[in-house]
DNA sequence: CTAATTTCAGTCAAACTGACATAC
DNA sequence: CGTATGTCAGTTCGACTGAAATTA
């Protein structure tokens, strides 16, 4: 006999794979953000940062569609690092419609300091799953994922 | 030899399960919005008819429990919900300050339609992999929102 | 007095839209 | 000319916070 059912959601949501995933997805946003925040940083952050280190130096558009974060919003984020010294924003000498966005060594320093936090946050996301869960789980998501950026293009 | 790599998120973004989970999500949550859109709903609405359906009336506390929306949010959405016939808000008469939420005919078959509808996204949203994979999938991130719920209380 | 319920007002991060000036 | 770029203002959805009024 099943137990008693405290508050639980109904089977016409556990078992719909897009709640699951939005579900699962809200608590890994919480981590992250939470983390993030305790070190004065959001996601936004990390995701320009990590592109400009991968990627090199680039245009603001380009940024954008590297990283996936939208111009508007890029802008605003950008304002945020070149406050705190984490990126430059120089005039593209060869058109100058474009700034040039680089990262700093502060900028570097603060992107390894805020990958070993979300090191961190991985590890109390996956926590209930063993090593070959995880990576069946990261195969599956990338596969996922893969399919729906190349469709919605 | 690689691919020239267009505009492509950096590994230190796609190795991260937070990551994935959060992008994937962000389709699958693009898929169902536009979905129900089209059938002028919203996932509200399927949540609140479905725990409804499947636990009976309830108050608004514990129906906010039940289908995990906030309370402040639950408010607004029955009050959608009650506009279009699907729900019945009554007093509750042994307790003044509750209310008693009902799920109509109408709202029956509403949420059957919406049902349907959600189908035909999960398969959309899981065409890439085949039975196995999905559930696998499914087994996965079940696990991971089981202990997160569990924790988070 | 404390606790639970409903409601209202507002915040927040992420994703997105539309408009505009500037430069190619 | 049409197109790309950066900026600004505003919107949407889901998740969340805080406070107030009512009643147990």
């Amino acid at each position: 006999m099943p137990a008693p059912a405290a508050d639980v959601a109904p089977t016409r949501l556990t078992s719909l794979p897009s709640w699951l995933l939005t579900q699962t997805a809200a608590h890994a946003g919480r981590l992250v953000t939470d983390g993030l925040a305790a070190a004065d940083a959001r996601g936004y952050h990390y995701r320009v940062l990590a592109t400009l280190a991968e990627h090199g130096p680039a245009s603001q558009a380009t940024l954008g569609r590297r990283s996936g974060i939208h111009l508007s919003d890029l802008v605003a984020t950008l304002n945020e690092l070149a406050e705190r010294d984490l990126v430059r924003r120089s005039p593209d000498p060869g058109d100058r419609r474009r700034n040039v966005i680089t990262i700093t060594g502060t900028g570097r320093e603060r992107l390894d300091r805020l990958a070993e936090l979300l090191d961190g946050v991985q590890e109390q996301l996956l926590a209930p799953l063993n090593n070959r869960e995880r990576a069946q789980l990261t195969e599956l998501l990338t596969r996922l994922l893969a399919h729906h950026t190349a469709v919605s293009r």
